[in-house]
DNA sequence: ACTCATCTCAGTACCGGTATCGGTACCAGT
DNA sequence: ACTGGTACCGATACCGGTACTGAGATGAGT
């Protein structure tokens, strides 16, 4: 096996010494541009590309923002990601993902493990992390911006919305459109806390305007449509007066149309199916689903440059809570919120 | 800011040196019970983690397995993720993923980023990189799995099923159900290199039969539900005698199932809509999809145990090409193959 | 001609761990 | 008491880069 080139090796064929070999190819002055063409080269030619290992130790500073998500199997979050990719594009800054399963276990033992590569930044989703996992955040001495969230307090800075309230407010435009016999059906409610959120607010809503929820059905597995499905099923069967169900994302609320559509039951005439969150493909739905949608590339984005920003001016901005607020789409065929029926 | 905390620190709190503290964290044997005691508790005491940069650069091995896909708004990709994640969790490696937007030069841009990580092993997608990209991975040293493909060379060893084969196969068996009016809609061809695989076995079958497709339609986008939609009311307006449609993937199949139920097209009967990869998502549909069924998360997963394989018993284990055939489910009423109408 | 600033480069000391090897303590066997 | 083996521990030399410091060369100013 042959032995990796080093930096030595740049220089040795280059012929300069190994600091301006560094410095070429870095791109910093005080390198001549004869020496700055020779490296350049000598590199070229003997396929030479780094060690970030060495060159992040020494430096005491490295290129890497961890990315920590709950799943990959919900959209969402591969979307989420995305968003990061692309605002760290041509900064130099790399993403590095992990994921939690909603474990809270796995998630402090996964940032422990990316703080221990020493990265740059870390966008972290949700704001209720278990108070071991938020020491280790508030002393990592890196900027950390919490995603998806803005319900409590970030440890730094936060980029998201308003769970509660999204749940509260779509109950309030359900109602406003003349729903009174509501449903909820929920996956992995015991460990999706912005899910719980939403419900929380969602009931306290109906709370408000005396209206008690009829029925509800929870699973906890995770969300995916066929799960919608059967729980629609459940719910219809048990309480075929409903008019409106409220699900715990888009996922499930698919899954209802779908059964809907199989069952012969109209959607959103006899039965409203409202989830969270606006995934593109509902849009090419064969029947509509109302929900909130929210911007999951923006928050990504976001965050990421948040962190651009507080690395630039070297200085971690504290309390910045952006709020990006989702918007309601009802899908209904009834214009600006006139009462059906 | 208060200085991070290093094994000297642990070392000096337990009253050992660096050395046994050193091993005492690792577990090594050649530490008494008590020093291990010891060093474990200063450890957690003054809340130490570790530097992943200073031991992966000493010990000139690190614990990162580079994953690199083409896209995460394609859900077939956070899946083969998931599978990869899962069969590393609990061995000590960690994922590192790279996207690439179906982009050689990202691609191989991101393997020189992840290599100068200096990498356990690496998982690409697909087996058609550039010259250039393969001499860098050839190159590199350690295990590479090539995975979603093996119509073609791998570097080093492959997980994934014949495309050409696939869309062969799928029509081979459309033909046998006595469809003959075949139409095919893709998005991105000009660089998703299985897609157009998968369109060139399937016409290579059809010319076997002696039959033409009708007509095709494609786009540059990326494949999603809301173009499937589009590309399917097109072809079916300018060609209504169709009788089946051959998608690129099951997303743009599912949009052309939405489009059929709402313009009362009936599927399967007058029109077979066939996809590929079989997501989770068709099994809630409200109408059958043909498709070729994939299994991502076991080809994630026998991926990282290749790697895995191949660190332990320390040697490169090469042309190990491991098929895991699709499995062809047309979603028809009609049984054992007998013919339709 | 001499001083001084500027540009270029090289030497050295790290960064925070681990591999290696040489020692010390202790016990069993003779 | 002496030897040999085993269990344990620590000093030292790295890993492959970068920060820092200082030196030589060059040119301008006087």
């Amino acid at each position: 096996m042959k032995k990796r080139k080093t930096l030595k090796d740049v220089a040795a064929a280059a012929g300069v010494s190994k600091m301006t070999a560094s410095r070429a190819l870095r791109g910093e002055k005080d390198v001549s541009r004869a020496n700055v063409d020779k490296v350049r080269q000598a590199a070229r030619d003997i396929g030479y590309y780094g060690n970030h290992l060495a060159a992040s130790l020494s430096s005491a500073r490295s290129d890497l923002i961890g990315v920590v998500v709950p799943s990959l199997s919900n959209i969402v979050f591969p979307q989420v990601m995305s968003g990061v990719t692309d605002a760290l594009a041509g900064t130099g800054f790399q993403p590095v993902f992990g994921v939690t399963d909603y474990d809270t276990g796995k998630e402090n033992e996964i940032l422990r493990s990316m703080l221990s590569w020493r990265p740059a930044g870390l966008i972290v989703t949700g704001l209720d992390q278990p108070d071991d996992t938020r020491m280790l955040l508030a002393d990592a001495g890196i900027p950390i911006v919490q995603i998806m969230d803005c319900d409590g307090d970030p440890v730094d800075a936060c980029v998201g919305f308003s769970h509660t309230k999204a749940g509260h407010d779509i109950a309030e435009a359900l109602i406003a459109e003349g729903r009174t016999r509501f449903g909820y059906a929920g996956c992995n409610m015991h460990k999706d806390t912005r899910a719980a959120k939403r419900k929380k607010g969602f009931l306290e809503a109906l709370k408000a305007h005396g209206i008690e929820l009829k029925a509800m059905v929870t699973d906890v597995a995770l969300s995916s449509v066929v799960i919608g499905r059967d729980l629609t099923a459940q719910l219809l069967a048990s309480h075929p007066e409903l008019d409106c169900i409220y699900y715990s994302n888009d996922d499930l609320a698919a899954g209802g149309l779908f059964h809907c559509i199989d069952a012969g039951i109209s959607v959103p005439e006899r039965v409203v199916l409202a989830g969270f969150n606006g995934l593109d493909i509902i849009e090419g739905f064969p029947g509509k689903i109302a929900t909130s949608r929210t911007s999951r590339r923006e928050i990504g984005e976001a965050a990421a440059k948040m962190i651009l920003d507080s690395l630039k001016n070297d200085k971690i901005e504290s309390g910045r809570n952006v709020v990006v607020q989702p918007t309601i789409s009802l899908g209904l065929l009834s214009k600006g919120g006139q009462a059906v029926g």
